[in-house]
DNA sequence: ATGGTCGCAAAGCGA
């Protein structure tokens, strides 16, 4: 079984890409980020031509995420319990979705950006990621042998090593020591990033911005993670970034990140 | 090459 997570930045622009993936990489389970639709608005077709079922939930134009599988699709969640709210009025966003797909829980997760260091949305953040720990935390002490991956844009660098220039990065959000501690408290709750030991290399990204030729400069951060119970991690034999899918007009920002199981 | 990002409910915002 072969289940990858990547933040599309739009599937209605990018639906070809998708199949692309799923086809290339024999996808069991596609999670999605950043569909940046509504749920009628997704171009669900050409997925459910290819066998795969859909889950999806997008409210506007801003983030959406969605669940894409050929091994099922059971208890759909929208969002986790007591997730956050933002905006005024306060309305809960499109940024976490829980599928059962093949016996494993996936939790394709679109984490809040921060914008700025002080900015109301870094601290809605902060206050998404402790309250998703909590319930993760719960998943776990419910069933210890549960198999759960939470798999997203996480918009948080863990490590110096996850950004081109640390300089850069100064006092600008993903690298802050509280989003770093963010993401710390859902590896303390018992998730592990399976992906980094088989993507090691110095300099290895999962996204690249647009701007300033960041893609061919190599300057990027790894901030796309899928971050797995023990008992999903055990199963881990191999997982990769997809790199070349970066590469070319049309591409994302983000590349997909894949985990192999056995 | 005096500019060089995308996407959307677009002429402004979010990433």
């Amino acid at each position: 079984m072969r289940i990858a997570t990547w933040n599309v930045n739009s599937v209605r622009s990018r639906i070809d890409r998708v199949m692309g993936v799923l086809e290339r990489h024999d996808l069991d389970v596609l999670m999605l980020q950043e569909t940046k639709c509504r749920d009628d608005q997704f171009p669900a077709m050409p997925v459910q031509a290819a066998g795969y079922e859909l889950a999806h939930v997008g409210y506007n134009q801003w983030n959406g995420v969605a669940v894409i599988s050929r091994v099922g699709i059971e208890d759909v969640q929208v969002g986790f319990e007591d997730m956050p709210t933002y905006g005024d009025p306060a309305v809960s966003e499109a940024r976490a979705l829980g599928v059962t797909c093949g016996g494993v829980r996936v939790w394709s997760l679109y984490v809040p950006n921060g914008r700025e260091v002080g900015h109301e949305h870094y601290d809605y953040k902060l206050d998404w990621l402790e309250r998703l720990g909590v319930d993760a935390a719960k998943w776990l002490a419910d069933d210890p042998q549960a198999q759960i991956a939470l798999a997203g844009d996480w918009n948080i660098a863990p490590t110096d090593a996850d950004v081109w220039d640390t300089e850069f990065f100064e006092g600008r959000t993903h690298v802050t020591p509280p989003e770093r501690a963010a993401f710390q408290g859902i590896v303390d709750a018992g998730y592990t990033d399976v992906v980094r030991p088989y993507t090691s290399e110095p300099r290895t990204f999962t996204y690249w911005d647009y701007t300033q030729l960041r893609f061919p400069k190599k300057q990027g951060m790894r901030i796309d993670f899928a971050l797995c119970s023990p008992a999903l991690a055990a199963r881990v034999t191999g997982a990769s970034i997809d790199r070349e899918e970066r590469k070319g007009k049309g591409a994302s920002d983000h590349a997909p990140v894949l985990v192999d199981l056995d």
